[in-house]
DNA sequence: CAGGATCCGGAATGATACTG
DNA sequence: CAGTATCATTCCGGATCCTG
């Protein structure tokens, strides 16, 4: 295939010639950097569905909770914790009885929507693939 | 902020009005379940990085694993054979002394293209942010 | 070089119960 | 409702050793 189709940013590293490696390792490829810090914040199983359940107007825990298929109570605590310390989402808590928490994106949040659709979109893309590859498979036994 | 604003597939869930949910949880709201499909295949801290330094042009084992920061070989050998599964990579074997085993990326893997762009940019973005946060911290400070 | 096999500790997670 | 506390389990990942 296309060697470094997506990686303008080209790196210097001598494979199996010079073996002029000195880079803390991660150094090089601004692409590796960036993509590991990205998935820092956003990776995990449970970050990106969270918020894409906030987008779609969810606010409150249990509701999230119940959106979010298979999300414990302690972890969907947890994550929210750590939205809310990178700054996608803001806890406001309304007194009264019963108390009322609600959890909303921030204008920060938006610009994830650029890596929320694509990964969308090839999730679709890919599901369809698979759908296709299993009937062929059938259809091959049959 | 602006509700929905990445889910055009309105969902009517009545959250807390009409109770009319039924639906086995995750089924409504497409992006939901396809960003969740996107991250069962290449969540995870590795997979990304893998690719990403396949598509830098690093083809043997342990150059991946040099590439990779932090990985180790078992879990790098891991990964490798589900990127295999799941059609991303091609594993070729040339015969001799020493034997030569290459990891190469395959078209499907171009796909992703669009995630990787949009998640480097990211990345990229959040980096700068953290810094400029931390500038700001250390003045208000002094 | 390219990994497989095994052991092992710690961290993440699930389940359950409890609180304001 | 919105979580927290505790326990049991599981699982991931590192280190080490081994092979062809």
């Amino acid at each position: 295939m296309d060697e470094a189709s997506f990686a303008e940013f080209k790196c210097e590293t001598e494979n199996n010639a010079g073996a002029k490696i000195k880079l803390g390792s991660s150094e090089c490829s601004a692409a590796l950097t960036a993509v590991g810090d990205a998935l820092y914040v956003i990776g995990g199983k449970w970050k990106l569905r969270i918020i894409i359940a906030l987008s779609e107007g969810f606010t409150r825990f249990n509701e999230l909770q119940r959106r979010v298929d298979g999300i414990s109570a302690r972890v969907l605590s947890n994550e929210l914790k750590d939205l809310e310390l990178n700054g996608f989402v803001v806890r406001t808590v309304q007194v009264g009885s019963p108390v009322i928490v609600e959890y909303k994106l921030t204008d920060y949040s938006d610009t994830l929507s650029d890596v929320l659709r694509s990964l969308r979109a090839w999730g679709t893309m890919h599901r369809a693939n698979i759908k296709n590859r299993m009937k062929e498979a059938t259809q091959a036994t049959s």
